[in-house]
DNA sequence: CTACATTGTTAGGGTGTTCTAACAATCGAG
DNA sequence: CTCGATTGTTAGAACACCCTAACAATGTAG
């Protein structure tokens, strides 16, 4: 199995992958809080494995191989993190490091047996998808917020960048997955949106926010 | 914090020491499956760190220090045990490989969860004692079934080196902790024992087995 | 189309952990 | 007390992963 080291690594290829599915190496330098040369001499190593096709001056690109390792990784820590917060009665906002720690468990029964107790879920509590055991992703139909227009009334089903800044914001205005958004009105000046929340209460996120929250039409 | 490999070694150390607290380097090589010079060299690094007293061809000997970072990694390790067996249902004989594995996580809160989970229990499935938050040890009173006379009523507190094949031996036994064994002949020969388990069924065990059985006398 | 900023590469080196081969110290049996 | 077995040590090298310094390629703005 791949070290501790190159799962970060493949985790961030799948992460920060383009439309066709290119990372650049200063990307993955940055993400990865890595310095260049060794993002570099690890590309080769990665290639000379079968996970990713290196050419010199080239973005790096995951094989099938590579993705499907990758996705296997972001189960593990999607898993975890489903079952932090269903089984152990951690906050949305408190899962990720413990999850990012926890997924480089090589323990097939341990994940296994987490997926069991949460009830197989197909997204983790912060509504990304849990790629499936063979390392197929289900992609998830959603916009930004920010994309959407007055008038729309819409649903929360994910968020893109989670942070835990984010997710503190989110839950000091008492936002979950799940909750409603009527738009009452989009500032043109700074694009900031004012909805109404669950049908209650107005709000007015700034396009920051409105960004990262991912919404479904058919509220 | 202490990498991976340095925490094996502790724990390693930890487990091995006999009264004195020593442990070969021969011990620990066999024990860790790596060379004698590994473990020299790794010897004088953790000494380095203030966790082991070392001299030129005396045995090792953890330092408080040394004591204490060790018994926090079997803390981890047992409080994981239990957790896997009383949260996820799992085995007792299968909770060592994958708590070997979640042990070396860096997240005390999340081991905080599962201590508060479990009910802060003070030992693991297999009777063994979990060292507290400040890694003190509480010993417990027992003795091997090896060592009792004919006519004493014991009770299974815990084992010594349980192992996978001891475990499932005594599962297929039906034996569990908290079980009764009433001594009713010791064979001189080869020092096997036949009880009455449970004050039911009359069961002969090896010396072997025996003395893996703890127990305890107030039964 | 050149110049500069960005991006990527090479060379060379460091740490942690491991190994094998060869040698040295220690301990126990006779 | 000496000899041989065991145990421990040194030297030397390998691999995985990381770094900095210096340089080369690429792409973009003027």
């Amino acid at each position: 199995m791949a070290s501790h080291t190159v799962e970060n690594y493949l985790k961030a290829l799948f992460a920060l992958a383009n439309e066709a599915g290119e990372v650049g190496i200063s990307d993955l330098s940055d993400h990865l809080a890595v310095s260049k040369p060794s993002v570099n001499s690890m590309a080769k190593a990665l290639q000379q494995d079968g996970f990713l096709k290196y050419e010199k001056y080239k973005p790096l690109k995951l094989t099938a191989k590579g993705k499907k390792a990758a996705a296997l990784v972001v189960r593990k820590h999607r898993l975890t993190e489903m079952f932090l917060v269903e089984q152990m009665g951690f906050g949305w906002d408190e899962v990720h490091d413990i999850a990012e720690q926890v997924e480089h468990v090589k323990a097939p029964a341990f994940f296994d047996r987490m997926d069991e107790l949460v009830g197989f879920p197909t997204v983790d509590p912060h509504g990304s998808p849990i790629p499936d055991a063979q390392g197929n992703v289900l992609e998830i139909d959603c916009v930004k917020l920010s994309e959407c227009a007055v008038g729309e009334k819409v649903s929360l089903v994910g968020l893109s960048q989670s942070s835990k800044s984010l997710l503190t914001f989110l839950d000091s205005h008492g936002i979950a997955l799940g909750h409603t958004f009527d738009i009452r009105a989009v500032e043109p000046f700074d694009g900031s949106m004012t909805v109404v929340h669950q049908g209650i209460t107005d709000q007015t996120f700034s396009l920051k926010v409105c960004e990262r929250l991912l919404v479904n039409k058919e509220a």
